[in-house]
This record gives structure tokens, sequence and C-alpha cells, in this order.
DNA sequence: TTGTACGCGTTATCAT
DNA sequence: ATGATAACGCGTACAA
């Protein structure tokens, strides 16, 4: 089924049943006759085509880095939602945290195979960088703040630094940190400078043995957490950069008889749903998800419809849950 | 940058740009002046235009509930890492649990927006089963086993009936469920079947005021949880058709001060993060849902390439994972 | 208000 | 081994 027979059924040429699709000027007589075969007939126009004409493939691409993981799922959820409200679809690039994959996309991506990109970063390497400097169509940024790109992203530093206040407000002054490698801005840096600035603006002094660097998983803040300790017995409270390695760190404490908080407390940045299920209840920060994806596709259609030219910046807030983990 | 613009480029007529495109024969030396263009140009077919013509989209499109979940998304990451394989890609249709989306994606999946679909479904009515019935293109039913539709699910009569079957061996005899409604044919019905089946074959009478029927939710297993052990103070276990149900079970049950696993035992089936982490830990069912994923993605591949119309059930199997909540 | 004619970028057919 | 031409389904300038 196909314009031409539609237009051969309702008895006109297939440009009237053209413009009755794209509103234009058609006679009532004719919208009627035309929207009944329609019905009948259950003729959808075909996107390709009108993607070859027009050039807009209505069409998003979405980069990401693992789609099983909640952080990461709840902003895609975001995305398709508010996507779907102005008629555009998801294209997936699942990535599996290969730098190479992800460059793949990019480039299937920038052949005009999408009217715009959403990228949701761990890293941002020359690499990337290069290609988004030759993309033709717009992209928003999610998770990390890159200099001359519209980002969304959320307020580590700042989420960081509020969490360790916590912890020396609640008395702790032997604070270790557990965090993950710097090339992830956001996660690696951002959170561990706040975490170094909380300490310096109340006159504690940083301690690097009480630093320990490992990934995202939570066998990482078990096994980092059984080093900074087993070398570090008088330490009184940990930041952990997300919920799951707190997990991790928090079970080894529990495993040696650690009573969390009374003689060590525990903070992290996350509130995913295993933080509110763990003994004890973990204090976290929320972060926005869902939000930065909802943000992040209103500013691409705006670059899209409206070929707003702006870098737009929204630095989401955050929300500190205290719960079990802290006195 | 079009086929044209390669071949004036190269000196040849455009066609022999796609005959070495598409593994025709060209001479070795067209081939170098080709390859060589298409290097310097970087230059990419317009996947639309191929699309117009030969009628393939390279498009799966992908219908989910809620991609916010954990078992979802790792099904769909499955799916997505198959796919890729092969040279497919995911189109997302997020559906928010809502029936009318889904309808609608099956409606805009169908014009050949797509190579095929896969289909993550919680319930199948009528009016899903009349629009999958006209469909021109393969689907792969996940989930679910729908009558002569291919589908990839899961044992749950079995899991279910194994789960309780611990249950009863480690001395309960006053067991209760809470569930969901029948209308989610694999979760309501099935799980609820599997729990009769085992007590009646261990001669334990069926008692209709142990049984609880809610919603996915934590809070709907909080109040099931309530509600049942306020009228029945002899129960001595519980099964939970998903971990999150039982999660809030367990926390209604801690907060009473009754002890787990010694005054009631606890099982449920979903294996999520969760329940590795909650205080007992849960004993529950481990299901491949990755798994489900890549063998979907396989079946739908063998339809769509080599034609394939044979209806396929895949019944995975399950991993009981006994922990803490159980004696 | 409606219709004609052309072109979007590709592949398939046929002829050379 | 290569090229000319038509066709896929649609939107739009232009003419009527």
């Amino acid at each position: 089924m196909n314009i031409n027979k539609i237009a051969e059924l309702a008895g006109v040429s297939r440009t009237t049943i053209s413009r009755y699709l794209n509103n234009g000027y058609v006679s009532e007589k004719n919208r009627k006759k035309i929207q009944k075969i329609i019905d009948e007939t259950g003729y959808v126009p075909s996107s390709f085509a009108q993607t070859l004409r027009t050039k807009k493939t209505n069409l998003i691409g979405v980069i990401l880095p693992k789609i099983s993981s909640s952080t990461i799922s709840r902003i895609v959820d975001g995305i398709s939602t508010e996507l779907k409200k102005d008629g555009y679809n998801v294209l997936l690039g699942n990535t599996d945290l290969d730098i190479e994959k992800e460059i793949d996309y990019l480039n299937i991506f920038k052949n005009n195979e999408v009217d715009g990109i959403i990228f949701l970063a761990k890293t941002i390497s020359n690499r990337h960088l290069e290609i988004i400097e030759n993309l033709k169509i717009p992209i928003v940024i999610v998770g990390q703040n890159i200099e001359n790109y519209s980002c969304v992203y959320h307020d580590d530093y700042d989420a960081a630094y509020f969490v360790v206040d916590e912890l020396i407000k609640s008395k702790c002054s032997q604070i270790g940190f557990i965090g993950v490698g710097e090339e992830d801005i956001a996660v690696g840096k951002e959170r561990k400078q706040g975490y170094i600035d909380a300490l310096k603006n109340n006159k504690i002094n940083l301690n690097n043995e009480y630093i320990r660097i490992g990934d995202f998983s939570s066998e990482s803040g078990y096994e980092s957490c059984k080093d900074l300790i087993s070398k570090n017995k008088n330490i009184d409270g940990i930041f952990c950069v997300t919920d799951n390695i707190a997990i991790g760190a928090m079970e080894y404490l529990k495993s040696q008889g650690i009573k969390i908080p009374e003689e060590i407390c525990i903070v992290s940045i996350g509130d995913s749903k295993v933080s509110k299920v763990v003994t004890p209840k973990l204090s976290t920060v929320h972060y926005y998800y869902k939000t930065s994806g909802i943000e992040a596709a209103k500013i691409l259609i705006n670059k899209i419809k409206y070929k707003n030219k702006d870098v737009d910046k929204i630095k989401l807030g955050y929300k500190y849950i205290k719960r079990e983990s802290i006195r």
C-alpha cells in the first residue's frame, strides 16, 4: 500500500493525499473521502521515503555504555518518553563500555542516520571529540560537562562535598575515600575533589593513605575497603563514590563485625534501589536521572526543530537522603 | 556526498560503485580507485535510500513495558549485543505499561518500519493478537508462551514448584503465597499453579486464606504480607512471586520483629541485585535474562535472513540459589 | 483547491 | 566487466 494506491482509491491525485497528510489545504469533501480510505486500508506513509525526500529521520541515536544499569536505564526512560511526545523514536547504541563501539556508533549516526544524538558518556577522549566536532547533527552529552557542548549533568562536586561534610558533622575525622579512575570526570574526578575540599574547609588534613581507587563493582568496593581498613585502623568514616561500591564496602565491614554507623559511618551517591534495602540502610544522594533524560531530550529537540545553536548547560540538583549508615 | 559524486570522482558509472559496495564483480584496477575515493571522502551509503529500494531496514523493533527495570534491561542488553553482530540496530518502543502505546508501536512497526519485532510481553490481549496475526514481518515474544508464535520464556511453573518444595523440605507447612494478577500468564498464573501443585503433591491442603494478590511493587508486598500475617498467625513460610515483592514482605516481618528464617521462611524468584544485599539474603531463583534476549535475537534473525517459518519455543532453565531466608 | 513533473540515493534489469 | 535506465514512495515548486 502506498500513496499512489490511496490516491487511486480516493479518486484524487497523489499530491492531494500528500497535502492531506501534511496539513495542506484540501476540500472538505476530499478530506472525508481520503480519511475513509486511509482508515479502511490502515495506510501509513513510508518513513524511509519521507526521510529520503526531506532529510529528516525522526530518529534520535542514544549512545550508552551499558543498558543493564539502573542509572542508565532511568536516563533512557526519561529520554524515550520525552522524545515520543514529539514523534521521535530512539535508536539504541549499546557499547558495552567499549570505546571502539562508541566511535563506531558516532560514525554510523553521523551519516544522517539520525536527526540528533544523545551521548551518555563515561569518558570523553580526544578521539571522541574529533568526531563530535565534525558532526553535522546536534548532540547533547549526559553525565559529563564538556566545554562548548550542551550538557546535562549532576552537581558531582557539590554532592560529594555535601556528604563528606555530613560525615564531619557527625564527628568523623578520619575519613576514607573509595573512588574510581579520574578519566571519568564526573564520578572519578569531581567527586574526589569534593571530598578533598570538604576536608580542607573543615581544617582536616588530607591523608593520601586514606584514598583508594577501584572500579564500579561492589567487589571492588569490598577489596578497597579491606585494604583501607586493615592498613588504617583508626578510620571512622568512608565516602564511597557510588552506592554499588558502598555496598561492597559495607559487606566487608559487616564481615569483620565492625558496626555501622557506631564505629564507621558510610555515605555514598546514587540512591539506587539497593541502598534502601541493605542493612543498615545507606545514607546517600539522590540524582534526578529520569529528569536528566527528559531535559537532554528537550534540549536536543530545541536544537533540531528550532535550530537553536546555544550551548546549554543544565546542572541538576540533588537530594541528600539520611538513612542509617551515618550517626 | 552520494553515489553519483563518488562515481564521478572515480571516473566510473554509479552502477559500478554500487556493485563494488555489494560484492559484485569489479576489475582490480577500478576496485583500487574506488576504495581510494571512498576512504578520502568517508562516504557511507544512505541507509534510507537502500531501504526504499530493497525493503530491508536492518532495524529491529523492541517493544517493552518499562526500560528502567533490571529484568527488562538485562534482556535488552542481550538482544542488542546479539543483533549488533549481524548488523541490525534496535529501535526502542517504550510503552510505560500502557496497552495503547503497545498497540501504537505494533502498528508503527508493522508498516515495514522494521525487519522484525521482539515483544517483551507482560500481558497479551485479544487486541494484541489481532494485530500480531496480521503482521507481515516476523515477531518473537519474550517472557510469555503464546500459542503459534515463537517464544522465549522461563519455566515459571517449575521454578515456583521447586521453591515451594524447598519450603516444605525445610519443615514449613503453613505456606503463604503473595502473587500478582493472572492476566500476567507467566508471573501471575504459572507461578501460582506451581505453588498449588507443590502443596498438593506434598499432601498439604490448599488454604485460600493464605493467598494474597497485589502488584509488582515492594509496597504491595509489604501490605500483602501485613494482611496475610495479621490474619494467619501460624504461617511459617511465604512464597513471593518476585524478589521485589519479597523485599516488601521481609520489610514488614522485620518491622514486627518476626525472625527470618527462624519463624518464617521466605523464597521468591528473580535473583535481582537487591536479593543479594538485603538482610537476611534472599533465597531466590536465577533466570537467564540476558540469555533470553540473545536467544530471541537469534530466532528472529533466523526468521528474517533464512525465512525460517518454524514456531520456535525456548523454555530456559533456572537456577535455585539458597541463601539465608530459608532454613 | 488541485494536478503535473521532478528529484531524493540507491539497487535491479537489461543491454553492451 | 561496465553502463544506461527504471523504479522504490514520497514531497514540493510550479502551473492550472
